[in-house]
DNA sequence: GTCATTATTTACCATAGGGTAAATTTTTTA
DNA sequence: TAAAAAATTTACCCTATGGTAAATAATGAC
């Protein structure tokens, strides 16, 4: 989430689909398209080539909640859909001009019986990204909205050029007006 | 958390650890015990082969957080710790008389070594606990402190026979006067 | 079985954050 | 640059949950 995944170079991943005859598809979304809608099956992985997305999931009264961010070299799915078959329920929304390289899960499989060590580089990602999900279930229980807030904006200020408040405040688990008020009190 | 791992038999755990020579430590932990605490670094993956374990950290002001439980046949660790070598915030309690084996990141790489097809189950282990993550942080977002009660309840009912009240209120996110509130309007 | 300890509930008031609606500012479009 | 649309802020009151403290209930030790 927000950051570079080092374990998984996507230069290498480009090289590997001419190398193996892979044939994954490239998309592109212009700024503001949402390129992914729950309900739409998602059985790929979306690697971030360039651009900036936002995923988000509705509340039972249609709000948007944002789960995540993701800037380039980072890698998107719907882990439900995507792990599991279950019915999707994240939507994918291109915050910039983004461009994505797309790899299913057989072909994700048949890249790893070639490069096994790229099983293990996913080994880790999935690991590492367990963890950032388990700190973040940590920082909501203990500490306030106002040092959640402070804290995103010491660690991610780049952030705060590319989404709005509103998606900023959902992400933070509180509403866009709260938001407002952590603001103005400084 | 909470439920077995299909992916990985303890029972070829055990038989592995004779077959490679692997020397995996054991461990008991009577009921009530706190067999590891923050501060103490986590270097193993904790195998339960018998029991039921609360991991927990402690907020700013002292109060236990149950952070998850863990049931026979799960694996639990120090993410932070065990991956990253980072200081341990963790405290694992055994909730009944509970046997363990211990497992290091060398045994670890040194037994995917000889049987690359563990690598690839915790992978799918890795990324379904960052699934499950995912999910509680949505339903902390969506559901009331209510739902999210009743719906523990039915998913887990053995859970309440095994932890206190006060353990599952933080584990819910709310203190335990706010989970007898709601026991109380059913 | 009695006493001590631990767990749970209750009651009180305090507060962070939600909901609605409108005002204001900023951005986009024409 | 004017008009329209979108984003952000403000203000109001309301509600869920927290904090403190005490009462009750359940469990365990002797």
């Amino acid at each position: 989430m927000f950051s570079s995944k080092p374990y998984v170079k996507l230069s290498d991943i480009i090289q590997w689909n001419v190398e193996y005859n892979l044939g994954l598809e490239r998309k592109t979304a212009k700024k503001g398209a949402v390129f992914l809608r729950a309900e739409q099956r998602c059985d790929h992985l979306y690697f971030i080539l360039q651009g900036f997305v936002r995923v988000y999931y509705l509340d039972l009264k249609g709000n948007e909640i944002t789960h995540w961010f993701c800037a380039q070299d980072a890698i998107i799915t719907s882990p439900f859909s995507f792990l599991k078959g279950e019915s999707n329920i994240l939507y994918f929304e291109a915050l910039e001009d983004t461009e994505l390289l797309l790899m299913t899960a057989a072909q994700l499989e048949k890249l790893i019986q070639h490069l096994p060590s790229l099983g293990e580089s996913f080994r880790h990602i999935n690991a590492e990204f367990a963890m950032v999900l388990s700190r973040r279930i940590m920082t909501m229980h203990t500490e306030t909205a106002d040092a959640r807030y402070l804290r995103l904006m010491e660690e991610h200020p780049l952030l705060f050029q590319k989404a709005k408040l509103a998606h900023i405040a959902s992400f933070l688990g509180i509403t866009q007006q709260s938001l407002s008020r952590i603001r103005k009190n400084l």
